[in-house]
DNA sequence: TACCCTTATAAATAATATTTATATCATAGC
DNA sequence: GCTATGATATAAATATTATTTATAAGGGTA
């Protein structure tokens, strides 16, 4: 069977008019018509009711069966071309959420450089659930992302390697300044800095808020941690931050949560469990496990 | 790409050798040169590696790469035809490991014939193990398996519908008749009559076995309920079964266990995540939850 | 060197996919 | 009702691709 006819047939699924497919595919009409036949023989089964009276072209029970496996089987093609370009590059692609970056990456880069891996990795920006989807798709090859739950996918491969607490920032004029711990509640009636769209940080957030019940006043958001520490410092609110952000700040003191069952950032390695690693992935791995493993 | 090309590679990397491939297929050995050939252009690099000085034939890194994806894909394509064959029949082929049958299907039978289903199921026999690859295969759409941990699998989707203690069945001129309860570090001494092969039930033997540090003295095998019960009624040796074996032998006794932590026997309804569910593929999944499920 | 086993290559042939041209079906507008 | 239009189907011609046949080439061993 030619994977082509499931492309046309994919498409058929989502865009319902032969003509549009094959303009898609810049074939004439007959090809796709013809394609969807075959595989209508093949399957022995009609894939498609072609409803001329409402001019509705909808699958059939075995054609959403089919679509289903099409979709897994067209996708595995795509991650087996990506997955060997990168092979045959020499190239791991590494998917980083902005955080996780800037507090793990330089950390690993001397290790990497030093086992001369520096250059054949490649990194690529991202969000957790972007980030997610890239690797599943085969257009990144390992991503380290952050979490509140343990990971666990289908198809993919989710490795723990640490485990942060979340912490709160305020500025040293802040009168909660000389506490050096506190439970979340008390933070009631404070005015708070976050970020814009950080989805961990959102979750744990979100959380506790729920927990203690109180809707939490967001003054001002922004995606840049510098730009909330500056702000921190300024007194402009307070924050709530992973200790894997940098709290290089001089006037910005951080405080311990004191709640029972604190929401955890949790960093994990995540790749797609059909990934065959090769000898310099493993090092990679190893590297990153040995760098970075709470003990 | 023609699906062909990956069913000849997939055999290349098992039998390490065109020649005999070529004929698995019953096609001359240059198609087996120029498949490989086209899959090396699409993939453009090399999948194999032709050592004719040992006359060896391994796959690259790439080669293993794809030889992954290939699996996969032609597994999906292959339940695709299984799954639309039996859609087109109007039959769900549902395993059920023997003991599961025997307790739970009697009780489901009147009920789906009663909503015009039983003549739509198709039942297959198998243990748990091998029911769960014909479920994942696609040669069976659903099976009733038994565990003793929660069953979480890739590409498989488990809904639990039941648990039931384990018990210790006796004879009533056993010493232990009179009790009601009892430890299971009670039995160490104990002759015990016991399945075969039966892979949940010998995995919470062996927990419980292994708990207490002693080695059952098994003096009777057999994979027959019936007889393993006539077996204890004629105090050959005590029995280690769920609850879900019916105990109809009026010489024979029950007994509860008091350990803590005990196993169960886990019963749950797994398909493919993939799967599609029909209407009367979701009755029938009601009708299991509405009969089976504890509350 | 002859022989065997394995894989590669080239030309011929067979099988399959696609295009072109045209037909059919069903609606909508007039 | 007639015509135009949009959508899909069919048939024959053509283009593309896969496979076979025949043979070569590489490398080992008797």
């Amino acid at each position: 069977m030619n994977t082509k006819d499931l492309d046309y047939f994919h498409q058929l699924i989502l865009q319902k008019n032969f003509s549009k497919v094959a303009n898609f595919f810049n074939v004439s009409q007959p090809t796709i018509t013809t394609a969807l036949k075959r595989l209508e023989t093949d399957f022995n089964t009609k894939l498609m009711i072609r409803d001329r009276v409402h001019n509705e072209l909808t699958p059939t029970a075995s054609g959403e069966q089919l679509a289903e496996h099409a979709e897994i089987i067209l996708r595995q093609l795509n991650i087996a071309h990506q997955e060997i370009h990168n092979l045959t590059q020499q190239q791991i692609v590494l998917g980083l959420p902005p955080i996780i970056e800037n507090h793990y990456f330089p950390k690993i880069a001397a290790k990497l450089a030093d086992n001369e891996l520096l250059a054949s990795i490649q990194t690529v920006e991202g969000g957790s659930i972007a980030l997610r989807e890239a690797v599943r798709n085969g257009r990144v090859d390992m991503a380290l992302l952050g979490s509140v739950e343990p990971l666990s996918y289908q198809t993919l491969l989710a490795e723990e390697f640490d485990r942060q607490p979340f912490s709160i920032f305020v500025s040293r004029d802040h009168p909660l300044a000389n506490r050096k711990r506190l439970y979340f509640s008390e933070l009631r009636h404070e005015d708070f800095v976050f970020f814009t769209s950080n989805f961990v940080h959102n979750n744990a957030f979100n959380k506790l808020t729920r927990r203690n019940h109180f809707r939490p006043n967001i003054v001002f958001r922004s995606n840049d941690t510098h730009v909330l520490m500056k702000l921190i410092a300024e007194n402009v609110g307070v924050g709530f931050l992973t200790n894997v952000v940098d709290h290089y700040n001089d006037h910005v003191v951080r405080l311990e949560l004191l709640d029972d069952e604190q929401p955890e950032f949790i960093t994990s390695i995540v790749y797609r469990t059909s990934h065959i690693l090769t000898p310099s992935q493993l090092q990679l791995l190893t590297i990153l496990h040995s760098t970075l493993e709470t003990d």
